[in-house]
DNA sequence: AATGAATGAGACTTCATTCAT
DNA sequence: AATGAATGAAGTCTCATTCAT
């Protein structure tokens, strides 16, 4: 696991349970409240109405509070988008519903996100993140039934993430709307080959 | 121009000129050495060969140095893309000419680029920027020869650079591949509506 | 209490208030040492055995040093002022005693307290200052029982504390002399309209 | 001569005249906009109009600066109370004169002269100082005729200057009326002996 | 004489981290 | 386990002063 290297122990009673999630909740709220400069250890101990000695209990420096948060929004992520795609009507095709899903889970908490987000990434190896943050695979296949290569499985993705992203980066005002959801549907669907009309 | 804000005073002399290039280059040295955590005023002065007064003169604080690194490196891949796009082979596509030289472009200090870009992202906002990093305006048109609307145009933009965003941050193998460009073309023809065989 | 404003924490333990005590005593014996001009918080941290993060605990910045070494200097002194009062001779006069209980209390540290006072002076504002300097308020009256207006009063209490502190800053070599004692008394005196003879 | 040691060079020609005369002037300025802590020397060139430089060839470092002010300021003082004295109505009585003049000396520009002031206390030898304030020597008679003493002469006029001193820093809103001026020569009469009555 | 770019010591501050209680 | 005072390395930035032009 990687949690390991993360948290300093293995949280095995409640309490200390509850103070990881405290001690996260916190470093969230901070990094909302006073981005990456303004994110600081005692701010957040404070914040989370721990002492500064607790909080280097369970988190063994800085950057692994901000690693483990990102992996928390990686995780409340996947499982709002498995929510939705779970809960939701299931006459919208598969494809549409993970797009949807992404977008109203990005929605809310943007800053803090972002932030903790892009620390990661200006502070870990590109790959094995991208690899992390991805979507349970499910072999992607094109309109004729062939599975897509590496080169096509990451230009689809990472061109849909990079304008869901740019969306929420760019605060877009059109980022909730369906037009937004459509043409990103579209795009996706133009490049495996389906012809327009295949609507919904 | 924003440059007013940024440079504390309009370099007049050459000596001063050569002071903030020099300081910039030191800027983008040091970035690529020991990343954004590493980036300190001393550091960037003691590399530029100037003392951290000269640097203070030149740059009201740190936050600046970074930001007219970014400009200077949007502008200096601007720049690459344009000659890239004149210089070359006249039967290309515009849009594979774009694609080919907004990657060439962006080979080599990889790093560096990445971390004042970062900077850059993280400080200010976004919307502005994003239009500052735009190309030139051409109102892009589909198959069809339909102007597309603005969400067409976020999306296609912002797709398409995602993904070469991508490749970069994530340092992918496939980066400078024929491969990878031609899928890159191939994804944003097929949203524009144009059916395959359109090579080149 | 101005206090809040200027320590940055109300010390609750033991050890803390020993900190700032520490602080205090060391800033005074630097300003001694080496004026205003060599006071700096280096030097103060260092001669307080504290570190400069410890000093920074206490206090907001340099100029709250100096602030509160003059609040505690005007409190030393009219501790000293009450216990010269209170443990002397009750045949003598009041105004006699006051005055003697000031000069007695000035003696010793001339320097540090000059500065600091000096320091406060240029920092703050004075009618503030003023009252806060004063002695605890007691309805002045001249020789005929007529209370003093307000005008009065700050003649006679300037006046006096003027002279005195003459003495103290031109380091007069006449300060702990009789002659000078009798000379401040007489002052006094005459404004309030007593006749000569008044002695003791 | 004094000046020898505070201006590096005496000035001869008329130029470099009107430039001490530039840089005190702005020195005034600087300090009376920005108070003690604002003033810095290249402030003072800048605001002065020559470079920095410039104000080094004419002062050898920055508290000379600040010396050579509160000198003029001294002087300019002593002037305008001489004006005063001569040009005013001789009904009045010498000690009324003096007082009124210095009083209204003092009026405008308060902020820069007690900052001047106060620098030079902070950096002075005292009593050279209170020397070089002290009025042209009239020796002091009292109501009798006879020759006050040197600590008379001490305390009468320290506590005179005390009293319109305080005036002055403390900015009290009676400093420039008559009952404030009948006030400090009361009390210097008082001292002297001059029974009540003796007004004008 | 004047200029003003350059210098660099050091003032001031922050904050990740430790450790005695 | 928890606390939080203390630490001090590391930084940012200022400004008195120099000196080449």
């Amino acid at each position: 696991m990687h949690d390991v290297e993360i948290a300093r122990k293995l949280p095995a009673q409640k309490r200390s349970q509850s103070s990881v999630d405290c001690i996260l909740e916190a470093a969230a709220q901070v990094l909302e409240a006073a981005g990456e400069t303004g994110f600081n250890t005692n701010a957040v101990a404070e914040r989370a109405g721990v002492s500064i000695g607790t909080l280097y209990r369970y988190f063994p420096d800085k950057r692994s509070i901000l690693i483990a948060l990102a992996l928390r929004e990686r995780e409340a992520h996947r499982q709002a988008m498995i929510a939705v795609i779970q809960g939701e009507d299931h006459k919208l095709a598969r494809d549409r519903l993970m797009i949807r899903a992404f977008l109203r889970a990005f929605a809310g908490r943007a800053r803090a996100r972002r932030v903790a987000v892009s620390a990661l990434l200006a502070h870990s190896d590109h790959r094995e993140l991208a690899e992390s943050f991805a979507l349970p695979d499910m072999a992607l296949r094109d309109a004729n039934g062939r599975a897509l290569n590496n080169v096509e499985v990451f230009v689809l993705t990472r061109a849909v993430h990079g304008a869901m992203r740019a969306a929420v980066l760019e605060d877009a005002e059109f980022m909730m709307s369906q037009e937004f959801e459509d043409e990103l549907v579209r795009l996706s669907r133009a490049y495996l080959g389906y012809l327009p009309k295949n609507t919904l």
